[in-house]
DNA sequence: GCAATAGTGTCTCTAAGACAGTATCAC
DNA sequence: GTGATACTGTCTTAGAGACACTATTGC
């Protein structure tokens, strides 16, 4: 029983989402060291004297973006501990969460912004980031793909006041479909909760103005939006 | 930041449900030792050598109940990492684990068995678990009624072969509530993969005999058991 | 026969999806 | 006016829920 009480190193790793250029994006950084100098990995960091894994995360997401952990919906995607995960010391044992930012002015606005880049996911998905860094990625993805059916977080990736067609748009980016578009105005204008006009209107390029909304009060979204299910071979 | 990369032990801790004698149970075990020494605790154990933690939380689960974890939906919970959560040593952090077990033949068929009872869980949340574990309890509970309503696990509480009657029982027992019994026939039955005629049949005590069935391959519930609203005030 | 539980038929109603039609802008 | 986008109305249909009804056992 000498290695029962094995002690590891803690981290918490994010998978900051934002839609940007319509195309889903998610926050990396560029490893400055070995190993996997030169990759893409998720911004992250260790965990410190007094705090929590969740208060990690937190600072960290405020260092990398400059947000506060408030408005981002901060959540846990789940544990990565296979032993042989980081190659520098036995045992890195990494948290990953998922948080949601609206489009940021900056790329990356804080102080630790070494290298960080907003990168399209199927682009990251392609090329393959360090550590186990893909898998955290997919399960995030899963992850936030299930709460939009669910939860209203899908405002988050919205600005503090948007239109209709732009929260449709989070839907058919993340869900990677189309969504009829009077369906989807009834269904979120008649949720409980979900969006409140603002009175404000936003002039198009080249059609009838589209009105204001910010996000309601509600978290949960009663009914939940349908996702097409995709299509069968 | 001589502090920035502390060590921690990880510890998995387990919330295994069941139901018996028309209550849900979770498998819960007496602690011998301070802290907490007398108080109920869920089971679990430290991280070993060249394992990871879903490897942990697995072997637990051999240990304390003699069942393979291929069987009884192992699903992360989360990480509690509370720095004071674990008064004996500086940051003892835990991942909880869900399993989902039968109706055991014996309450603990382990060689662990040191003091482990499957009680219900209304009464171990009235009465309170050591450490932070009325948290995790809550959670694991709170996931796995999400699960019954998009997932088939609902089988996994049953026996090889049930009846429509005890699968019922599950969703009742853990929902809180009361199903239509020819809807819920119609419905399980009608999912594609859900559950599958064995051809058996289970006499009753008085009345016509229900027909047998075993899990089907399905992995997830289309559509969704509709969990009912809880009335409002 | 009666009691009890298993299972079926059928109706109603909500809500999702399809899509025609109307409103409000730029030009 | 045309063209474009925002929004509304309405029909169809899938499925949840209510519940009457039939089926199969023990007594």
């Amino acid at each position: 029983m000498s290695r029962a009480r094995q002690t590891v190193t803690l981290t918490a790793d994010l998978v900051v989402l934002t839609i940007r250029e319509g195309t889903l994006r998610a926050l990396v950084v560029e490893r400055g060291n070995e190993p996997f100098a030169g990759k893409l990995a998720l911004p992250g960091g260790f965990l410190r004297g007094e705090e929590s894994l969740d208060e990690t995360a937190a600072r960290e997401l405020a260092e990398e973006t400059g947000l506060s952990a408030e408005k981002l919906h901060l959540r846990q995607v789940g544990v990565y501990s296979a032993p042989d995960r980081d190659p520098r010391r036995p045992r890195v044992v990494t948290c990953a969460y998922l948080a949601i930012a609206p489009n940021l002015p900056l790329p990356t606005a804080g102080s630790d912004a070494r290298s960080a880049h907003w990168l399209p996911v199927d682009l990251l998905q392609r090329s393959g980031l360090a550590f186990d860094h893909d898998d955290i990625l997919r399960d995030a993805l899963e992850l936030a793909r299930a709460e939009l059916q669910f939860r209203t977080i899908a405002t988050a990736f919205c600005g503090e006041e948007f239109t209709i067609g732009e929260l449709r748009e989070v839907y058919e980016v993340i869900w990677g479909v189309r969504l009829d578009k009077p369906n989807f105005h009834r269904k979120v204008t008649e949720a409980a909760g979900f969006v409140v006009r603002t009175g404000g209107k936003r002039p198009t390029a080249n059609g009838r103005p589209a009105a204001l909304y910010r996000a309601g009060a509600a978290d949960t979204l009663t009914p939940p939006m349908m996702r097409p299910r995709p299509v069968e071979a």
